[in-house]
DNA sequence: CTGGTCTGGGAAAGCGCATTCCCACTACGT
DNA sequence: ACGTAGTGGGAATGCGCTTTCCCAGACCAG
């Protein structure tokens, strides 16, 4: 038994299909309510539900929202796709959902599947990449959302632009402060600490990981202190691990050289949260302890990671709120008035949240 | 300049549409080689994308699968949704996202629209609910379920059936054992520990929590232990925080009565690692630590807590490889042959996982 | 050399729905 | 009374693609 057709509601209402199309979806025009009444109940005795294929073609728009992230059991992407998921309920759509680990390529391949499935728009989260390997990727990434907007797709992406797109119509961005926040997280921390810093980063040409590396930096230096060293890793809680035991290692070894062993030895700035759980882990598996012998900032403020002990310092970041935005920018009607200035972009703020994780000690 | 079309292409290759369709998405017949070139070029100076629309049209298969969570951002589903993601791809299938906030009532609804776009599978995670005031919401979610799959779909649950559904064809279930494992945690936390337990759970009627509870108090009686108190809470994190307050108060006008007071004074269990947390974070509150005046376990073993501080004795559940099987489990062509029995379900096992936060003082 | 089977390409019929156009009919106006 | 605007329903077309079905030519055996 396949499922039953328009065609089949209308046989059985007695009417023609156009008329059950106007009753069943939403038309401007509204037949009579005797009439009406007949195909309802005609739809509901067979159990009809439309096609949203076949109406999507006719209509061409498929009420989709493609979603892009790296890997959605990150808590940072789970946060954003809670946001996404949220707004596109508001507008009464469903949300396509594809995972790339942050390459380029497969990003590019998303852009396309979802461009084949007709995606009214699509919403990337999700660090860009400017490394030179991903040169080429990110170009046709460029081209193909270029071809995605021109043919009438929005997309709104979280963060930076997309490297080397041009910027069409459709074409939304939303900005994270992640430089000016890093620069006051390195601000406060810099009034309660005197010591050095030391900087978790992750591959160079992760423009987020970058961003938050220079804005710390730029901090530190407005702060009157000298930059900080910068350890390269994965942008994830193995990467910040690694770290951690090289920076374990270092502390010991200076605290063998240093005077008195109950003061912090380095305070260390991971570029997200769940590095700076990694990095703490590993110093704690050394044997060190936080905040006394290394304090620790982290960035996102993961809500997950809000129990973690001690505290951990970082910047939060509304996740949930840049899903949101993103997804809302890419739903106003294209013939939306309101001085809609196509700039217009949605502000997102952030704040520094200190806490025992690098609390000085007296 | 709207998306170019097959035929578009048909006629710059100067070909018909039957062939053109032939060689750009795969057919059974292979047009010739010259030919075959001449098309993909065309396509390619195009930029041709195909419509999915179109195509699902046509085929009466949409490449989709449609996956059912309570909240993406929980961590629990986060992992289920990488694995679900995970074994899409393998199919080369796109997933649909729907949160539902584990309402029935919201569940039915996300079914059909599923079922409107014709998905070719559909992945259920996520407690069933047995409350009275679910039950219609239930039949009706059976109900959409059962057409659903009549009308060819396929469906995946992952922990229980729904409840009322009868079992079509297509109808699988990724048991998870949460019973045998809820009491084979007991029976070690039994082992070490000689006071009173008490579990968390979540509102009753909620099948995984009241399975995981039922296992908990088995296993304790396997023991020889006297079955525990139960707090039923909400099934997240701050539901876990209340009742860790609760219990807090409690023991520490116990610790007054007690005798010495650096004995653990309780053994709690909560039916889930988020839970889990945020009782200890309650706990912490009010000044209690871990082991030492309570020990604590969960279940899950979530990623992202791993790193947490007492390390949380819990039962480790491979919550990826769950959504995986699940999505496999779909995406049988229903022709396999193999000796499909038709049963053969997937089985999850699981590991009861102590650490730090049962520890037993001496 | 003819009748037969293959082979590879094209024509056309949908897939299920929205929508434009058209027509019959009613309700007015003067 | 007739004419006109307005109303509500139906026929038909097309969205972009897949897939039979059909046909022309190639190729082989007899």
């Amino acid at each position: 038994m396949a499922a039953s057709t328009l065609t089949e509601v209308a046989r059985l209402a007695g009417v023609s299909p156009a008329t059950a199309s106007r009753v069943l979806n939403g038309s401007a025009r509204k037949p009579g309510k005797d009439i009406a009444d007949r195909v309802r109940q005609a739809a509901e005795s067979l159990g009809y539900i439309p096609n949203a294929q076949a109406q999507g073609l006719a209509k061409s728009s498929s009420g989709l929202i493609g979603l892009i992230v790296h890997d959605i059991a990150d808590p940072y992407f789970a946060a954003i796709a809670r946001g996404v998921q949220a707004a596109a309920r508001e507008q009464r759509k469903m949300v396509l959902l594809a995972t790339t680990g942050g390459a380029p390529g497969e990003e590019r391949e998303a852009v396309a599947a979802f461009a084949a499935r007709r995606a009214d728009s699509i919403v990337i989260a999700g660090s860009r990449s400017c490394r030179t390997e991903d040169r080429d990727d990110n170009t046709e990434l460029a081209a193909e959302l270029d071809r995605y907007c021109r043919n009438g797709g929005r997309v709104a992406v979280v963060g930076h632009p997309v490297v080397g797109a041009t910027a069409p119509e459709g074409y939304h961005v939303v900005a994270v402060p992640n430089q000016e926040l890093a620069g006051a997280l390195a601000v406060e921390l810099a009034a309660g600490w005197d010591g050095d810093f030391v900087i978790i980063g992750g591959p160079e040409g992760l423009l987020t990981s970058d961003d938050r590396i220079r804005g710390f930096q730029e901090g530190l230096a407005r702060a009157g202190r000298a930059p900080a060293e910068i350890l390269r890793t994965a942008f994830n809680r193995a990467g910040g691990y690694d770290a951690g035991l090289q920076l374990a290692a270092r502390i010991k070894s200076g605290a063998s050289g240093g005077g008195e062993a109950a003061a912090p030895k380095l305070c260390i700035f991971a570029v997200n949260d769940v590095m700076a759980i990694g990095a703490s882990a590993a110093l704690r598996a050394e044997g060190l302890r936080i905040p006394r012998d290394a304090t620790i900032a982290g960035f996102d403020d993961i809500e997950t990671l809000r129990d973690f002990r001690p505290a951990l310092s970082t910047v939060r970041l509304p996740l949930e709120e840049i899903g949101r935005l993103a997804t809302r920018a890419t739903g106003r009607m294209s013939g939306d008035s309101d001085a809609d200035e196509d700039g217009e972009q949605p502000t997102v703020t952030g704040e520094v949240t200190l806490r025992r994780s690098t609390e000085a000690v007296a």
